[in-house]
RNA sequence: CGGGGUGUAGCGCAGCCCGGUAGCGCACCUGAAUGGGGUUCAGGUGGUCGCAGGUUCAAAUCCUGUCACCCCGACCA
């Protein structure tokens, strides 16, 4: 590839909008353009690393036996609607309509799409397991496109689906897929780890979500230094924490209030004005109490029922956890009204005890034992203080809502949490039947019984690969591609003086790496030194072969390692193909 | 969806309050010099000032509407 040939329209300034390294230098670098808001073109060098990802997606699932299809990217509203998630999906799904008026999805995932065809033809466990993918575009109207194409709403994905007779055979592809996620990303030059996940809108009982470490990531990950449980902070456990019951001595009381239980147990339930103290910290402050002591009781409607959920007053409820163990097709915080007419008062107030009719009641089992609590009384400007929670809420579930934090205890080892940040490449799920019951997918065991399919399905962002990767290779000066994933593996730069000898040597070594299978670019454009060097900083190719008459004149060129930021090597121009070609050998794992 | 902001040349911006023939830097084109880290000089190309309506003798500028994009937030009681 000659540069004054081929379309890499690097950037000197940094585009006002770009917030991310990645970002920022796929824009730079002439990989990317944005056409409107969430949806990128991507430009020849861009497109060469995406084709590089996929290509060792390629290899690898080819590895574990799957088989690649192309399904559609427009898919009818019928299929969607027959699991529920037309509905469900929210407005991430993007919509619309034919000329016939028939609706239709942009697809962001297609489990819908495979099961319909698997159900068409799957009859016999004879025709099990199944593991099939595509790499394919997918829509999601994200709410908030940000960060390039590290939440965008056009992007390219590989999704993976298998489908099998029994639990162990999912097992078996699972466990496969997770050892061929590790090699991909390894082989993409990514610092990655797997970690625990919540499966979230996709369902399914176990998953593992494949993050890439990076500060600019937007998925926070809880993780143990000392047994290495590591979880998204969607399904994060903690082991119990320290309790706060009153009287026994805030944190220190081990043994969840216990100790101390005798003299707090006895205590009654005392009706407190707190004029205007709506959040826990204030309430907590205003009654001199630490705020660990105040329960938040927080209204949800679950499919039009309301649910009330409690935890500590300096805690958090983790949502996703909350929407999974309700298991409704839409769960969302009440209103301010709902909460007028299912409590008696006003938002800010809400608290369990003494609640028309017999609501439903989820509690953070570290609750479990509190006593000498403050929660609200459900009338303005009031609180109840001394509350006992398994006696004065008798009906209350105990169920793991906690937003778990760092410093919390790890739920396998006891040792503290750490929280990092990383961005999600990739995740796997054991699904089970959620699809193929929905659908229908059914077929006859060995025994002529007839059975739902049971089914896993495995994601990869390549883009989001792509970005990730660059995120974690740039400097100052630009991206340093991890030299599997680069566009190409050698940049030729001529200097080109009045002299034409650097240039006709520069295309002399081009033809040659050429001819031994390399990608080369050739920057033979009439500009000066300070200029190609800093695009060639920009785009990041691994080798950089610099031809100048300085080196010439003793019959040698200069090479480059690490995108040009290694030391100089230099070599004679007769063997330096031959050199170059050894080390790239090297550099990309080829005998 | 709520709040804030921005739309003026390919990119980054000024001009807008205080209406009067649209500007700067980079990029691009031409010429010359230079030639190992974004060089220099000279000359040039390029803009219906997001769009629509209104006020006015006159609108990038004031008013109304609209669209797009960006940032923050989206209910933790």
């Amino acid at each position: 590839m000659r540069w004054s040939r081929t379309f890499i329209p690097t950037l000197k300034e940094t585009p006002s909008d770009a917030e991310v390294a990645s970002h920022r230098l796929m824009l730079r670098a002439g990989m990317l353009r944005k056409l409107s808001s969430g949806i990128y073109c991507h430009l020849p060098l861009g497109q060469r690393v995406i084709q590089k990802v996929e290509r060792i997606v390629r290899e690898e699932l080819a590895r574990i036996g799957a088989e690649e299809l192309l399904l559609p990217v427009l898919h009818p509203a019928e299929l969607w609607q027959e699991t529920r998630r037309w509905d469900i999906y929210g407005p991430e799904l993007m919509r619309l309509t034919d000329r016939h008026d028939r609706q239709f999805a942009l697809g962001p995932t297609h489990e819908e799409v495979i099961t319909d065809v698997v159900r068409g033809e799957v009859r016999s466990y004879r025709q099990l397991p199944l593991n099939l993918y595509q790499i394919q575009t997918k829509f999601r109207d994200e709410i908030r496109p940000r960060f390039g194409v590290l939440r965008s709403r056009e992007f390219i994905m590989k999704d993976a689906y298998s489908f099998h007779a029994d639990e162990a055979s999912l097992g078996e592809a699972y466990d496969a897929y997770r050892e061929a996620y590790s090699r991909i990303f390894a082989r993409c030059g990514l610092d990655f780890r797997a970690v625990l996940a919540d499966s979230g809108a996709i369902g399914g009982a176990v998953s593992e979500e494949f993050m890439v470490l990076a500060s600019s990531g937007e998925s926070e990950v809880l993780s143990c230094c000392s047994c290495g449980y590591a979880a998204t902070s969607e399904k994060a456990a903690a082991g119990a924490l320290a309790s706060a019951n009153a009287g026994a001595g805030g944190a220190q009381a081990g043994a969840v209030g216990e100790a101390s239980g005798q003299r707090d147990g006895q205590r009654d339930l005392r009706r407190v004005d707190t004029p205007g103290k709506t959040s826990a910290a204030e309430v907590a402050e205003f009654l001199g109490v630490p705020v660990a002591r105040t329960l938040k009781t927080l209204v949800y409607v679950a499919d039009g029922t309301p649910v009330f959920v409690m935890v500590r007053g300096d805690r958090e409820v983790n949502e996703a956890k909350l929407f999974g163990h309700l298991q409704a097709a839409t769960v969302r915080l009440a209103t301010p009204e709902e909460i007028r007419s299912e409590t008696g008062g006003p938002l800010g107030f809400s608290g369990p005890v003494g609640l028309p009719g017999m609501p439903r009641i989820l509690a953070d089992p570290n609750l479990r034992g509190a006593r000498g609590s403050v929660v609200g009384a459900n009338a303005a400007d009031a609180h109840l203080t001394g509350m006992d929670l398994e006696r004065d809420v008798p009906q209350a579930e105990f169920v793991d809502l906690l937003q778990v934090a760092a410093g919390d205890p790890c739920p396998r080892c006891g040792a503290s949490l750490e929280s990092s940040r990383g961005i999600e490449v990739g995740q796997i799920f054991k699904l089970g039947d959620k699809y193929s019951k929905a659908m229908g997918a059914t077929f006859l065991d060995e025994s002529g019984a007839q059975r739902t399919l049971i089914m896993g399905c495995y994601g990869i962002g390549i883009t989001r690969t792509v970005a990730a990767a660059i995120e974690q290779h740039h400097d100052e000066r630009g991206i340093r591609w991890p030299p599997a994933i680069a566009p190409m593996q050698v940049e030729v730069v001529p200097l080109a003086a009045r002299d034409p000898a650097p240039m006709r040597v520069g295309e002399e070594l081009y033809e040659g790496l050429m001819e031994r299978g390399w990608e080369v670019l050739l920057d033979d454009r009439d500009e000066r030194p300070g200029v190609k060097f800093a695009d060639a900083d920009l785009i990041g190719i691994p080798f950089r072969l610099v031809v100048g008459e300085r080196g010439l004149k003793n019959g040698m060129v200069e090479l480059r390692a690490d995108a040009g930021r290694g030391d100089a090597e230099t070599l004679p121009v007769d063997g330096a193909v031959a050199t170059l070609d050894a080390r790239l050998r090297q550099a990309m794992g080829r005998a």
